[in-house]
DNA sequence: CATATCTCAGGAATACTGAAATTA
DNA sequence: CTAATTTCAGTATTCCTGAGATAT
């Protein structure tokens, strides 16, 4: 258990993804990573793919392989920028902003729900040392 | 800067394994996921392909698939149980398990070199803090 | 204009997964 | 019949190329 910090915060991250993805996949049949997708969506748009690939740290490949299912399902939408004729840029359908807001509102409750019974848990200061150590290992990545 | 913990986290992870990757790939010239492969073997040898499958949180076949070019590379020796002939059984060599305590040990004198100008994070207790959150989560899995 | 560089999306190669086959 | 590994087909991801835009 006194295993190193670097391990818990992977160990932590990856056992978040299978909680939401279980959630999702039963609730609204879609993965962690789609409603990633979507959620990013949500919060800029519209993007292109650059951008959007920027965003969820992946390639631009990556985005670009998984927009034709996305769209195929109704819950985004493909144009070109008349300003920049290789562009394309995407923006979320009715039903794909209705599913990104439902199911982060969802997974909010969720997670909220399940730290009640720890009062121990400082979330708020957890979350300001999380970002902490983040902006400083940015900063040295950047640095070097 | 993302408002939620779980992004937050995330974020954290992929940025550690980031720097550990770079600095791994420079001085050694492995990656992040075979360092982990080694030190998972260095912390409970000798193991089968199940366990570190398990370990690793990976399919049997991707650890099935990825034994063959560390064995070639000298870093592991694969053998067979003689209490059941079908198991696998995996150990370092000599050199893996130089290579595993030598980069093992650089990352985290440059992990703890790192925060050193940041006196206001208190890495002990954001470790407790995220291992009280993995605790939680787990915990959450396992009943439902 | 010409040409050099940058930005964008997509194609080829690689890695992972779940399921079926193999082996002990 | 069971337990462990390996093979196989499908999917996802990254690296790299080529086409189109921008700048000198």
């Amino acid at each position: 258990m006194s295993s190193r910090l670097t391990y818990s915060i992977n160990h932590l991250a990856t056992a978040l993804n299978a909680y939401a993805d279980a959630i999702l996949t039963a609730r609204w049949g879609i993965t962690i990573s789609q409603f990633t997708f979507l959620a990013v969506l949500e919060e800029g748009q519209p993007i292109d793919i650059t951008g959007l690939a920027e965003c969820l740290g992946v390639t631009k490949a990556a985005v670009s392989k998984r927009v034709p299912g996305l769209e195929a399902r109704g819950l985004i939408r493909t144009a070109a920028d008349p300003a920049n004729a290789r562009r394309v840029v995407l923006t979320l359908t009715d039903e794909g902003l209705r599913l990104a807001r439902e199911a982060g509102d969802l997974l909010e409750a969720e997670f909220a729900q399940m730290f009640v019974g720890r009062p121990d848990l400082d979330l708020e200061r957890t979350h300001a040392d999380v970002q902490a150590m983040l902006e400083t290992v940015l900063a040295k990545e950047a640095a070097s």
